[in-house]
DNA sequence: TCTGCGATCGCAAACCTTTGCAAAAGTCAG
DNA sequence: CTGACTTTTGCAAAGGTTTGCGATCGCAGA
């Protein structure tokens, strides 16, 4: 029924190897045949098979795309630009959903059943040990928004979290804030460690400033409400938070104005991720934002050369963060 | 380098058939020979290859997954049940992003080269050429989220748009509002037209009751936003108005607020979809929930039945909406 | 006309699996 | 033990493409 490559030899009149070089960029083709080619092949309304293609090469040209995080609004936009960054560099991704996957086996099996190209381990929250029984499987595997290690087991391409806390360290001194505290992500998530361990590393060197901390259950709304909820319940509030992520701080910020007080009068809030909904007018969250177009245009260059170069030492790459100045903190002084 | 059926086979002395059919689920093998490969594949760390097996069987058991909102959080949510819905029946998803895409042919010629099994559009706003085009190379295709025609071109699962706005009609008269207005998403959307119908087909029969209509320029917050607060300055305000996605609706929810008006006292707010977002305590609102999970699960399970049998005629499935009922409308007197 | 040399071309094997068919093995009754 | 079955097994072809290798072509120079 599907057209091959044998129908489109026979109309145009050469041989298979012809149409198949044709079409294989840089193969050694007179512009005649070529062009009899592509008329037969346009004619007939050919399309190769990716699959048969995959068979001789070996390549697929299929990038496994892994998540586990369908609930911050995040990565939705990380999913647009993965997609079309993928689709413009002629691959296509394969996305597979890690949600309550506890068994890295499993996700090992199916991407080696599809033969991906490489995989590309969007997350970071997967623990680490699936990183780890992909690459042990022979797959090229980059770790986006991962969290470097001194010796890196994968590819790393994110953020650096300690110096995401000292500049939120930094950025609430000089702002006048004395009184500081973090409202982190999950209390064993790497990255919310990483991120109190710089803040407090900076606001060490601030012997007038004092800090507490506490975490949200999770990286939700209910969880940074419910956690600010129970701050101001206890009466003995800091006066500018740190917040393990946007979505928690737009919940902290909501837990705020319940409570009649103002932002960022009687109390300052900073998010992480600059997501689009912190630019929203109705919440205009002062935040650091992670530079999610060159994470993840660094993660898909470094699954390429990845390809090519099966085991090239793991490497991270790590981009600097920027604060967006918006309405929920003070104005440096 | 891979370990491929044949290696299987001799290592469990058999033939590589007794293999192939050891993998496959009904086919006639003894149990002896079973234990044999299955013990072999065990130690060699066998995964059959799906590409090799598609090429043969001529199922790839992928599932084209084409979707061209990124911006709306609700999608995330569908992206997350398609994924898991479609894992667990064996099949993967092959997400293809059609932002900025305007020429099917393209589309269709990807979906073709990696031979999916099916088509799944999840989209309310893709053009219907696109489907269109995807039957015509053949491919089985599902419409999610799209809309009922009278005599369907391809199949259609979703919800009953004019009922939706006949709902939102009801639900405005029910609870006393004579005033009333819908803030729809862009005006040449289907999905907007046939809220709009619906609404003011069930409102003519309420004499007493005034309508007015004005669209947003897309579903965005920002939209909403813009439209609302123009309506606010025009000083020339509804009641309550029926917001063609919740989106639109949290955006003039914002609007609303800064002008210092509360809802639902000043005025009334009935949004569409039920995106998580929507029960956030600060913004709580009053929504039609469309029943998500189940469109999910039909269309893939219609996807499924287009695959065994690919020329049934088109059908669509509707199913009903229910009210959410929140904070941003008067309770039925 | 003949030689030499690239450029182009076609053959056929290879990639890994499935499956129809026929042969072999097993089962059971008589 | 035989014959009539049924179940299991292996062979080999098929599916669509790529690619190494040897053959052919076109063309320039002698």
């Amino acid at each position: 029924m599907p057209i091959t490559l044998k129908d489109v030899a026979e109309r145009a009149g050469v041989s298979r190897s012809a149409v198949s070089r044709a079409f294989t960029p840089g193969a050694s083709v007179s512009p005649k045949t070529r062009r009899k080619v592509e008329k037969a092949a346009r004619e007939l309304g050919y399309a190769p098979s990716a699959l048969a293609s995959a068979l001789s090469t070996g390549r697929t040209r299929l990038i496994g795309l892994v998540a586990n995080n369908f609930h911050n609004p995040l990565f939705l936009e990380v999913f647009d630009r993965y997609t079309r960054m993928l689709q413009d560099r002629g691959l296509r991704p394969l996305l597979v959903n890690l949600t309550e996957e506890t068994e890295a086996a499993n996700s090992v099996r199916l991407l080696r059943q599809y033969s991906v190209d490489a995989v590309i381990v969007a997350s970071s929250t997967l623990p680490s040990g699936f990183a780890k029984a992909f690459r042990d499987a022979g797959l090229p595997v980059v770790h986006a928004f991962g969290r470097r290690t001194a010796s890196p087991e994968v590819h790393v391409v994110g953020i650096d979290n300690v110096e995401c806390g000292r500049m939120a360290a930094r950025t609430f001194v000089t702002r006048g804030y004395r009184r500081v505290a973090f409202l982190g992500g999950p209390e064993h998530a790497t990255s919310t460690r990483d991120r109190l361990s710089g803040f407090l590393e900076e606001l060490k060197r601030h012997s007038d400033t004092r800090v507490s901390s506490s975490f949200a259950t999770g990286y939700t709304f209910d969880a940074g409400r419910a956690e600010m909820q129970r701050i101001l319940a206890s009466g003995n509030r800091a006066e500018a938070y740190f917040c393990g992520d946007d979505v928690i701080a737009i919940g902290a910020l909501s837990a705020v104005r319940d409570a009649a007080l103002e932002v960022p009068r009687d109390i300052g809030l900073l998010g992480l991720n600059d997501m689009e909904m912190a630019g929203w007018a109705n919440i205009d969250l002062t935040t650091i934002r992670q530079p999610i177009p060159e994470i993840i245009a660094a993660s898909v260059d470094l699954a390429i050369a990845c390809i090519d170069d099966s085991d090239r030492t793991p490497e991270s790459r790590l981009f600097p963060c920027d604060i967006v100045e918006r309405a929920t903190l003070r104005k440096p002084i």
